[in-house]
DNA sequence: TTTATTAAGTAAGTGTTACTCACTCTTTCC
DNA sequence: GGAAAGAGTGAGTAACACTTACTTAATAAA
């Protein structure tokens, strides 16, 4: 059943990025945004400069996608949908929900202090369009994400591991904000991401609070 | 001595705002834009639109602010020094470190819940701009507003009130990131925030836990 | 009161940039 | 072989943020 289940998952995170047979003009797009993202942000690359990079003409980046902003999101959905593969395989085997909900947060923050790229269009440059939140990206794998922890929280209360009287919506907030609220400053300042301390320090205060 | 730390910080708000002899034609100009916020984002609103509602031409913009952006940041602080004065109001008179941190976390969620524009602002639309924390608005106001919670968690560690194992800084990052991310989707969906019962699962997950 | 100086505000641009459209070349497949 | 569909081009455009040279109004010194 869990195993028909990741099946199940892998085929559908993998469906969109590399199964499909896509055209190269459309890879070489995407890849030349990747490459531009490493070195400054979204809104002072020109699509002239997207297009030179992928070694097309600035026409085609319209073929394929309906404006600059949902070729972002595109490449936001193809390095989510490898980071959910990667935390669902750091979270296999792992037993009770508060053990899953550090496997989580540690998956993510070493994650995010990895992968800059994509942490940066997560947690800056998509925020403000209004429009993302319909997009795959979100509707998918943010939804995807949070429905993961929602699961664990409901699963933690029902076997009495995780306290019935607080709301289990905020409980993911409150992962899910602080997490990125300990990241959003390495990203925007580039400074690394001490993942371990971290996690711990994070386990420590959501897990069993801060009161003395 | 409490007194004059009050006093100082008060005209130190009120400097940039309202008290200086500020030209009208700029002061129209945030009042503008301030009004358009409160229908669409701000990345769809033009300058054009902007000059057109104060009444002034696009030029005299270029004549008070930097750039589009920059006119953003003004907004923002001015707002910001707002409800700084309200939070330290609130904040008056309470006893008690954890007392104090709930008071902020409440003052917080009600002022995001009311001021729509202000939030979207500063959870939204000032993100993904690199030089925001360049800003004024995010070097005296952000970071007072930070300033104003380690000083607490310092207190309470000092008096034994918030356990001494846990990083000031991420015990700051989790309550601002928890808010933070439980005021978001209300905002971006224009959904009301429930304060009250959202400040006591705050409270209650960050000052005992999610443990059973 | 005159004159010099600074500040407030204007009007007409300009360069950049995201995006469009009509077209060609290439592949696929009956 | 030919038609239909897909991949890719390149010239063009409208909109937009921002500039610059200028005018008008207020201030202050002589």
């Amino acid at each position: 059943m869990l195993l028909v289940k990741r099946i199940v998952r892998h085929t559908k995170y993998m469906a969109k990025t590399s199964t499909k047979k896509l055209p190269p003009g459309r890879l070489k797009i995407v890849r030349a945004l990747k490459t531009l993202l490493g070195k400054k942000d979204f809104n002072s690359i020109t699509t002239a400069e997207i297009a030179k990079t992928a070694g097309v003409t600035e026409g085609l980046i319209y073929k394929y996608f309906n404006d600059k902003r949902d070729l972002l999101f595109k490449v936001l959905l193809e390095l989510f949908e490898q980071f959910l593969l990667q935390m669902e395989k750091d979270l296999k085997g792992v037993e009770g929900s508060l053990n899953k909900l550090r496997s989580i947060i540690q998956s993510t923050l070493f994650w995010y202090d990895q992968q800059r790229v994509f942490t940066r269009i997560l947690l800056v440059e998509v925020r403000n369009s209004p429009d993302f939140f319909k997009s795959e990206a979100y509707q998918q794998c943010v939804r995807d994400y949070s429905k993961i922890i929602m699961d664990i929280i409901h699963e933690g209360i029902g076997l009495d591991e995780i306290r019935k009287d607080i709301k289990p919506s905020v409980i993911r907030q409150v992962i899910q904000g602080s997490v990125e609220h300990v990241c959003l400053p390495a990203i925007i300042f580039n400074r690394e991401i001490a993942v371990e301390p971290a996690t711990e320090d994070l386990c420590r205060t959501i897990f069993f609070g801060i009161k003395q």
